[in-house]
DNA sequence: ACGGATACTTACCAAAAGGTGCATACTTGA
DNA sequence: TCAAGTATGCACCTTTTGGTAAGTATCCGT
C-alpha cells in the first residue's frame, strides 16, 4: 500500500543500480570477451588475462545469477561447458557502449589521474 | 617509439577505464546530486544520506583530483565551500545516462538478483 | 564563555574483495 | 600408470574499502 515505484529507497538512481550488476575486477572483461559470442570456460580464462580460476568462477556466477550471461553444460564427456550473454546481457552491454566511448576518449586522462594518485600515496 | 595509442595494455577497454573513475559506494550518487547545480559541502552531505565526513571527502578528492569535479573555495569568513561538476564531469554524467535509463528499466530485476545472492550466503 | 555550525583531518577497526595454491573427478594420450 | 587437460571447489591470507568516533580551527549567537 506504501509507494513502492514512485520512490524506491533501494537505489539512488538507475546507474547506482547498474553498478551492482557491472561492478567487480573482472566483470567488464568478460562482457567484454563474452560480447564476442559464446566462449569455453578455459578459453575465456586464457583470454582474460590474469584472472584466476576462483575469480573468473565467482564473477561468471554473480553474472549469471544477475541473468546478464548464461551457463550451457553440453553433458559432455571430456567436460564441456560455455558461457554467453543472454537478452537482457546484450541490453546491458548496449547501454554501456557510451561509457565504452567516454573512457576511449579519455583513457589518457584517466590513466594519468590513476598514476598521479598511485604516486601520492 | 613502440606502440602506445594502439594498444594500451592498461585498460581493456574504455568501460574498465570508466569504472576505475565512476566506482567508489558514494560516487554516483554524488555525481547525480552535483548535477543539479554546485553544492555546498554540508548540503552534499545532508543530501548523500548515510555518508560520514570522511566518506564524503575521500570521494570529493578523487572525483577532483580526476577532473570531474572542482572545489571552489570562497574565502569567506564563515567557512563557505562548494562543489561542482566540471565541463569533463558533464561529460562524463551525460555518457552515464543510458547506464541509468538501463538501470531504471530493470531495478526490479537487479534488486531481486540481489536479495537472491545475500538470501544463499 | 559556551554550544553549535562550518569544513575538514586523523587514528583505529571491521568487512568485503581479491589472490594463491591445493583438491576433485573424469578423460585422453604417452 | 603417469602427466596433462577439462571445469570447478575450498581453505587461507592479504589488500582494499568503508565505518566510527574523535579532534581541529574559525566563527556566530546568546
Amino acid at each position: 500500500m506504501a509507494k513502492e515505484n514512485s520512490e524506491n529507497p533501494r537505489f539512488i538512481c538507475g546507474l547506482h543500480a547498474t553498478l551492482h550488476v557491472i561492478s567487480g575486477k573482472w566483470k567488464p572483461l568478460i562482457l567484454f570477451f563474452l560480447n564476442k559470442g559464446p566462449t569455453r570456460y578455459g578459453e575465456l580464462k586464457r583470454s582474460v588475462r590474469g584472472v584466476s580460476d576462483k575469480m573468473l568462477i565467482q564473477q561468471l556466477k554473480e553474472l549469471e545469477s544477475d541473468g546478464i550471461v548464461q551457463r550451457t553444460d553440453y553433458g559432455e564427456i571430456p567436460l564441456r561447458v560455455d558461457y554467453s550473454l543472454t537478452p537482457f546481457g546484450r541490453s546491458l552491454v548496449q547501454a554501456m557502449e557510451p561509457l565504452c566511448g567516454w573512457g576511449e576518449e579519455h583513457e589518457e586522462d584517466i590513466a594519468a589521474a590513476m598514476d598521479r594518485r598511485k604516486a601520492s600515496r
